[in-house]
DNA sequence: TCTTGCTACTGTATCGATCAAGAACTTAAT
DNA sequence: ATTAAGTTCTTGATCGATACAGTAGCAAGA
């Protein structure tokens, strides 16, 4: 049951029926009506997909690939919101959009990914030593990466300006005259491995926006004449509330004098102000935090959370126009989108 | 740039390119390494997607069709809890994930959903009578039905029971002595339309799940001798908080009489608890609610929800299992998942 | 010497569509 | 009547891979 057997049915020849479905200015209304009612007495599925891919070199769909736990990636609303935006513009545009996880642990040969039919990727926030990266790169389609990882000028890539953001955020804290400052970071590489951890690991991650919103967070000391090797810094593990709050609740412990907090994330924000009022310190007198997104649930959080705004379904949608660009003229881009200072308690 | 490019690189036939990707044991190990080396030389991508699907007639991926209003899947926990099921075991089995959104108010045929290629489809709550339908059903592959419709044996179904849950909902709240029940539901058709709505309207909707959960409510009033033409009943006109929250302080400025509000979603009874809270109602001595599916945030309101569970993320995972092994085995199963009362405040 | 069974590989046919070029026919202008 | 332009439809080639059937070579056993 092809194109052929429509044809054959109708007497006309494979390519009109063709250009019944995706050209109709190619031929005349009733013929295109008797083929196309033809079709449906026949029960003619439409043009099959695979032979029309293979013919065009168009998949018709995007991949977003990303190595964040899956039980995460749909909780987590940086993740989801960002997904949004790209639902969003792919949808507008007729395209679709696959998604390719690769989950810690399994091999990537084992996934979707290196079989998957997309016409370009879009990578979101892989470390720079993931093997899915080789994998994506192998294909030779166009790339957007999203935060993570710089590779330069080849792809595309749309992100922040980490580093000014956490400078910022740092600013805030030191402008309120807090001194002893504690840094939470969600994770510098794929295994989970909370505890403390010095300043040299974390500008030798293997992951950007650690590395550079720490400098930032130095930046801002440094300005003060703050000597860096004061902070303590400390990996939750994981971008959830509750690995941010057992994370806090043992920096707390440990460091006890700590009354500033920088939070690489909204959702470790919020899990390290549980976890400050746990142990019984008022929010903001005594434990003041910064968090990173300005997720929903920041303004909404009592007592509101300080945090650095990124426009995450803009980051999305601007992700995906690029992507789709890209794939029809070619040529890579850089956007670096807007972050602001959300002041609340 | 093709199979047979890399096979006359290495002086040998397509097919045993090709089997040296994808049948290792076809062929000895010291010419696969040739194989893959000469590939790699070349800048071979590895084999075209497009070609293999043509041949083989599987695509190696799973649609995954919703009609929902974009914002609010990627945010809604119904459907990320449900999405975090799919994309877990369709990663662990490792077919991809096509999203195949169909956003209120696009043509079907401006979407990706005519034109993309996949072995099954989900159809993830869809009213029976949205334009969707016809375009997956033309596609003759294997349908897994989630919630809504019910195609009867013609498709695999998985769902819930949803009469006996709004059953046990409605008898804990008549339970408790409550007389003056009022229903709040989302949504009865793809238009935003809220308002009060009478028995008929719901017991006449598109939505099943709508139509069962209404008779469950007023199976439990018959039980009690109690008329369910008193049952006060309003569409919120979509399911978030805020929705919930609008409609309810209507309803209840209309009829400050009700003392039991009967959710049909949680996010619908968050919002229900904020209106009961600003018209100065105490929760729950002056207000009870029942909500419908146990999010997370449920265990963790205050009051904490007392609501009908769900397995969310187990619905994701069965009706993935349930579709890729129709895709392999075929043949229709109806699966039922468990629901539960738990009572909380 | 012959058969059998195994491994390792090859050659041909085929999957279903679209593209490019062109043919047949109609209409309009000169 | 002739030419040009436009419309409508056809033909043949092609996209890149895998399935299937088959062959060559070799070792073991009768």
């Amino acid at each position: 049951m092809t194109l052929q057997t429509v044809a054959d049915r109708v007497g006309v020849s494979r390519t009109t029926v063709s250009n019944a479905y995706n050209r109709p200015d190619q031929l005349g209304d009733d013929l295109r009506d008797r083929i196309l009612q033809a079709a449906k007495d026949l029960g003619y599925r439409g043009p099959d997909a695979a032979g029309r891919m293979l013919r065009t070199g168009r998949m018709g769909a995007i991949g977003l690939l990303f190595t964040e736990d899956l039980r995460f990636v749909f909780t987590d609303p940086d993740t989801t919101q960002f997904m949004q935006g790209v639902a969003e513009t792919s949808a507008l545009a007729g395209t679709g959009l696959t998604l390719l996880p690769v989950p810690f642990g399994v091999d990537v040969n084992n996934t979707a990914l290196p079989y998957t039919a997309v016409d370009g990727y879009l990578v979101f926030s892989v470390p720079s030593d993931h093997p899915a990266l080789e994998t994506v790169l192998r294909r030779q389609k166009p790339v957007v990466v999203i935060d993570e990882p710089d590779l330069g000028r080849t792809t595309s890539f749309v992100g922040i300006d980490d580093r000014s953001g956490a400078k910022m955020a740092a600013e805030h804290l030191l402008g309120l005259g807090h001194r002893n400052i504690g840094v939470l970071l969600a994770r510098l590489s794929l295994d989970k491995n909370p505890g403390p951890r010095n300043r040299a690991d974390v500008h030798h991650a293997s992951v950007r926006v650690a590395r550079d919103r720490m400098q930032g967070y130095e930046d801002a000391m440094l300005d003060h004449h703050l000597n860096p090797d004061q902070v303590i810094v400390w990996e939750a593990g994981g971008n959830d509330p509750d690995s941010g709050r057992h994370a806090t609740q043992k920096m707390l412990q440990q460091h006890p004098e700590l009354t500033g907090l920088l939070c690489f994330t909204d959702q470790l924000a919020i899990g390290a102000a549980q976890a400050g009022l746990r142990l019984g310190r008022q929010l903001p007198d005594q434990l003041s935090i910064v968090g990173f997104d300005d997720i929903p649930r920041a303004a909404t959080w009592d007592p509101p959370l300080t945090t650095i705004r990124q426009p995450l379904v803009d980051k999305g949608r601007m992700a995906a126009e690029l992507l789709m660009q890209t794939i029809k003229d070619g040529g890579t881009r850089r956007i670096q989108l807007p972050i602001e200072l959300i002041t609340r308690a």
